[in-house]
This record gives structure tokens, C-alpha cells and sequence, in this order.
DNA sequence: TCGTCGATCTACT
DNA sequence: GTAGATCGACGAG
């Protein structure tokens, strides 16, 4: 059930990204299994992508994660308060990468309810980048984690969502990239609630 | 060493 | 609808 290793292999990212769709993320935080599956991704395509944080082969302390072998968890910080989730693909030195915006939970829901800090099931539980790693407890320490390990990981449970149910739409929030910024580099399940909010 | 600003969310008017 | 939170990464000097 667990994805394996070859799957983050492919040097196509934006085809990742949609087939990450309707696929099963957990974490094991604090000895607490809480996840869901995934309804809303975006694809950053390498040194090419303005978006990207390795964009023009920019290789930082940061950025490093990216460069990996595809696999692993890349987590940074932005603005200052909101911790992302990354999941890095393709090759060593291919920095592609493929941020999870939105997730729709099925299991823990009162762990994730208790770090957010709310008392009653709501859509935006898990709507958006930043309250999906503050849900699963993901933090910048398991940055770089395998998704191969115990703390965080992929499953497929069979779950399939067919082309007539999934958009392929500009992304959100990076308006700088310019041209890259139209890209039809985000994907998400139409009418689920857990899509985060603009073009529901 | 310093100044700028971001792959966002929430609260408040 | 809009502003404020809040800090580390980055690039310029």
C-alpha cells in the first residue's frame, strides 16, 4: 500500500501531481497516526519554475532538501508563522517538488482538531498549505525525512478519482513568477470542501 | 551585517 | 475586504 521508492523516481512532475491525487498521506507525530487523503496539490518544476525556490539551479542550506533523490519531505517556513509540506521527486539534483495544499482527514481527527486548536470538525481543518502541516503535526525537524520511514509516509488505497473530477488550474500565491504563475500547475478534486478557497 | 519580503492564515472592520 | 502577525532566508554592500 505504501508507495514505494521508484514512484517518486519520475521526472515528471506535474503528471506526479495529479496522480498524487486521491492518494493517502499519514504521519505518526507523537506516537499519534493522523492523515487523510490528498484533494489539492501543486507542482514546482525545477530550476526552470520561477516559483520554485531552486529556480535558475539556486542551491541554499534551504533549498538543498529539493536536490535530493526524489522521496523525502522538504518543510520550510514562510512568513514567518506557516510551515509547508513538500514532497521532493525525480533525481539527485533535479529540485522538483510537489507542495500539498489540501487534504480531506479520515483518521486522528481529534489529534489534528486539538493542534489547531479547534473544538468542532470544520473544512478548514485541513484547507491550505499551512493548516495541513500544522494538522498532521508536521514541523521543519522532519525535514528531509524519507516517506520510506515511520514518521511520515504515502498510501494507496485505491482510491481514484477520474479526469472529469480533478481541475488543472493556475497556481495560487505566486503572482511573482510572472508567466510561470499561469502554468496549469495545480490540481485539485472539484466540489470538495477541503479544497483550499479561491476557484472552488 | 542589514534590509527586504515571502509557495499564508486569521481576525477584525 | 483588508491588515497584521512574525522570522528566517537571501542578496546586496
Amino acid at each position: 500500500m505504501k508507495l514505494t521508492e521508484t514512484y517518486y523516481h519520475s521526472d515528471d512532475v506535474v503528471a506526479l501531481s495529479r496522480d498524487l491525487i486521491g492518494k493517502y498521506l499519514f504521519t505518526c507525530i507523537d506516537s499519534i497516526t493522523t492523515g487523510g487523503y490528498i484533494v489539492e496539490t501543486e507542482a514546482y518544476n525545477g530550476i526552470i519554475d520561477k516559483a520554485s525556490h531552486a529556480f535558475g539551479n539556486r542551491q541554499t542550506p534551504r533549498t538543498r532538501t529539493m536536490f535530493m533523490q526524489g522521496g523525502v519531505a522538504y518543510v520550510y517556513l514562510c512568513y514567518g508563522i506557516h510551515e509547508m509540506f513538500n514532497i521532493v521527486t525525480s533525481g539527485e539534483g533535479q529540485p522538483h517538488a510537489i507542495l500539498i495544499r489540501a487534504i480531506q482527514p479520515t483518521q486522528g481527527i481529534d489529534a489534528m482538531l486539538y493542534r489547531r486548536k479547534m473544538s468542532t470538525l470544520k473544512p478548514n481543518l485541513t484547507s491550505g498549505p499551512g493548516s495541513v502541516a500544522k494538522a498532521l503535526g508536521i514541523s521543519r525537524s522532519i525535514n528531509a525525512f524519507s516517506l520510506q520511514g515511520d514518521t511520515i509516509w504515502i498510501e494507496d488505497r485505491g482510491l481514484d478519482f477520474n479526469d472529469d473530477q480533478v481541475a488543472a488550474v493556475p497556481r495560487v500565491g505566486v503572482s511573482y513568477a510572472a508567466e510561470d504563475a499561469l502554468l496549469p500547475y495545480r490540481f485539485y478534486v472539484k466540489g470538495n470542501p477541503y479544497v483550499s478557497k479561491p476557484n472552488k
